[in-house]
RNA sequence: GGAGAGGUUCCCGAGCGGUCAAAGGGGGCAGACUGUAAAUCUGUUGGCUUAGCCUUCGAAGGUCCGAAUCCUUCUCUCUCCA
């Protein structure tokens, strides 16, 4: 098997291929131009979202010639598979600016820069609104609809679940609109492979065969394991919502944590998917004698650093040591923080008001609970009276208050 | 276009005109146990100035002392027929 294809093999990306021995060869004689797509739905990626472009990353390494394709003309209509509801529809501004947070991010992963390192090949990013948004609808249907068999669309297996729900014409087209994009980064840019999803293959295949009848070269699809968790969550949701790249969204510290926290199970796979460690590395992880929380700091650590950056990465690792493990220097720069104005710790402040407050609970009802059910402390004092105010006396040596709720949520509050 | 079924709290789903802030499950949160894991057990799960008050059962009106429950109109979804 191909060098390059094999590092996706043994790291577990690979689902299905539509020829693994014709990719294999074509791999082998050529660097191989390739895609995957992304649609702008949202102002940040997560990272369920992230996967592919982790292979494209090694594939990148190997030579071949990368292409991410935002979807910038299919966001408007919303991929309907692997979905059981319909997609809400955004605006054309809302579909930009997510195209442009979403490129950002993907750059931490796949070096689009105009020069990357010796060996890497060169990368690209384009947007299919470049050629969907004004396409022509009788010559769509003309040139590009003809080829496409409702019969055949009805039996893949996404579109009979959404049948039973109800699939509306726009997103039923979908799957013509992103074999589209592949005939035209076939034609345009040279692009013999798709990669995506296990959702995708549908539209994947539906693409190579656009691209037979329309007499272009014969072209190959590759699809990824859906990651799952071992207790069977999809990858990428936490209690706090789906877990963002944007540091806006998700803070580095908790994105940290969401990693540190993962199954026992889950932390090698991860690691292979996740980061960029060798396989001999990581083969030292798998030992049973070596404790697993190394494991999980690890994995923490460089997936943090990718995304987020060496800096925040060390912060959110000191920061979580220094909150978890007895006798770690202090460091609190990490730790999200809230803002309190000096005036109301005069006044003093009701615990329940500043928990409410900090974001640590949603309303003064839960802060409630939390402090009555015996989850709450501040400066590592449980404070068990809802009632009790907290005042200038209460700050730390720094003029600072750690809140805490439950075994893991921390709060830093600083007086300004 | 016609006929029928239905929209209940984060989700699924129960709900005789008063005893409904609304059963049950899932999820979440907290406590115990632990390793910042999993599993398990217990408690909790609309908001607030919490022995009380306020806002929720698709939307708006109406009947009634009293409505998630009855009536009218509107709206959305699903099924069957055309």
């Amino acid at each position: 098997m191909n060098s390059a294809l094999k590092v996706l093999q043994d790291r577990g990306f690979i689902k299905d291929c539509t020829d693994f021995d014709g990719l294999s060869d074509l791999m082998d004689n050529e660097k191989v131009t390739f895609y995957v797509g992304v649609d702008p739905t949202g102002p940040s990626l997560h990272i369920g979202h992230i996967v592919p472009f982790f292979a494209m990353h090694h594939l990148q390494k190997e030579g071949h010639k990368p292409i991410a394709l935002v979807g910038g003309g299919t966001g408007l209509i919303g991929d309907p598979s692997g979905k059981t509801e319909m997609r809400k529809i955004l605006s054309v501004e809302q579909i930009q600016s997510n195209a442009e947070a979403i490129k950002k991010q993907l750059g931490k992963i796949v070096d689009f820069s105009d020069s990357p390192a010796p060996g890497c090949g060169k990368a690209k990013m384009l947007n299919n609104a470049d050629w969907l948004v004004d396409l022509n609808y009788i010559q769509f249907l003309r040139d590009i609809g003809r080829y496409f068999s409702v019969n055949r669309m009805l039996t893949f297996e996404g579109t009979k679940q959404r049948l039973e729900r109800g699939l509306s014409f726009i997103e039923f087209n979908y799957q013509l609109l992103q074999s589209y994009d592949f005939y035209m980064l076939n034609k345009n840019e040279g692009c013999r492979m798709q990669m995506g999803g296990a959702d995708q293959w549908g539209n994947i295949v539906a693409g190579i065969d656009l691209i037979n009848r329309m007499d272009g070269p014969q072209c190959y699809g590759l699809t990824f394991n859906l990651i799952m968790r071992s207790d069977g969550k999809k990858m990428g949701k936490s209690e706090k919502g789906a877990v963002f790249l944007s540091p806006e969204l998700y803070s580095p510290y908790d994105f940290y944590q969401y990693w540190r926290n993962v199954n026992d199970a889950d932390v090698v796979k991860f690691m292979k998917i996740f980061t960029f460690m060798s396989l001999e590395e990581i083969a030292e992880y798998e030992d049973p004698a070596r404790n697993i929380n190394e494991a999980k700091e690890r994995l923490a650590f460089e997936q943090t650093r990718i995304i987020h950056g060496e800096e925040e990465a060390e912060k959110a690792r000191d920061a979580a040591k220094h909150l978890f493990q007895a006798g770690a220097p202090a460091s609190k720069e990490g730790i999200p923080s809230a803002e309190i104005p000096s005036a109301d710790i005069d006044a003093g402040i009701g615990v329940l008001t500043l928990f409410t407050r900090s974001g640590l609970c949603a309303s003064n009802g839960d802060a409630r609970r939390l402090v009555t059910q015996g989850g709450a402390e501040v400066n590592g004092k449980r404070i068990e009276d809802p009632k009790a105010v907290i005042g200038r006396d209460d700050l730390d040596s720094d003029g600072e208050l750690l809140l805490k709720a439950g075994k893991k949520r921390y709060m830093r509050v600083v007086v300004k």
